[in-house]
DNA sequence: AACCAGGAGACAT
DNA sequence: ATGTCTCATGGT
């Protein structure tokens, strides 16, 4: 089998298994973002939380987070840990994003452009970056994260300590032929977070790979 | 009771 | 360029 169709095989695998995942989760662009920052090294259902807080107020909105009170606004985000961070490097986003026009403005560059603006945010790392420019500007960007690197690591597929954009990249060009690329990377990143979490509770679909980082079913 | 969660920045080497 | 430390709550 080709590359190409390896990587596409695992995909379908995992589609077929879970379905779609309909991400990511949220009401409009910017609540993607946010989620985006929060959800940095910490589960999803505390996002939520930090989410139903900062909404509950009114403060799902750049001005309401710049004008919000550290003290206070790290109060909303205790759910998520690390809130002191987390509030800086909200604040540090909604200040880039006022400047830079905001979600219409933006999607105006290209994606290497809004990527390196986002790399220039403090609290944006490249995953970060990723996961806004596809979930949220909708731009076809392969996420690698940490699942992405286990799962492929152990099908082989990679070495696994290579360098975020050379994943990055790497993954970009072995699908580049698929059809609808963003839709494909949309559920693929989504896909791989999901099989991370359920996997070990049910039955593999992808030669017996377990994403959990301490898995003895792989060798 | 350890382990893990949809990482990033600061700092030293 | 690459490695280590810190940030911190909540679920299993």
């Amino acid at each position: 089998m080709s590359t190409p169709q390896k990587y596409r095989r695992i995909f379908d695998l995992m589609f077929k298994a879970y379905g779609p995942q309909h991400w990511w989760p949220g009401d409009s662009p910017f609540e993607i973002m946010v989620g985006a920052v929060l959800t940095q090294n910490t589960s999803w259902s505390n996002v939520e939380k930090a989410v139903v807080h900062l909404k509950g107020n009114g403060a799902l909105d750049p001005q309401a987070i710049i004008d919000t009170h550290h003290k206070r606004l790290a109060s909303w985000l205790r759910p998520v840990g690390y809130f002191n961070v987390k509030a800086k490097r909200l604040k540090s986003f909604c200040q880039w994003y006022l400047e830079a026009g905001q979600f219409n403005r933006l999607a105006r560059l290209d994606t290497d452009e809004l990527r390196k603006a986002l790399l220039s945010v403090n609290g944006v790392g490249p995953e970060t970056a990723d996961d806004i420019l596809l979930y949220a500007f909708e731009r076809p960007v392969f996420v690698i994260d940490a699942y992405t690197r286990r799962l492929f690591s152990r099908l082989g597929y990679i070495g696994g300590d290579e360098g975020y954009e050379a994943l990055r990249v790497s993954f970009e060009k072995k699908l580049q032929k698929q059809p609808d690329l963003v839709q494909l990377f949309n559920e693929y990143h989504s896909l791989i977070v999901w099989h991370a979490k359920y996997f070990c509770k049910t039955r593999p679909v992808c030669e017996g790979c377990c994403l959990r980082k301490h898995c003895t079913l792989v060798s």
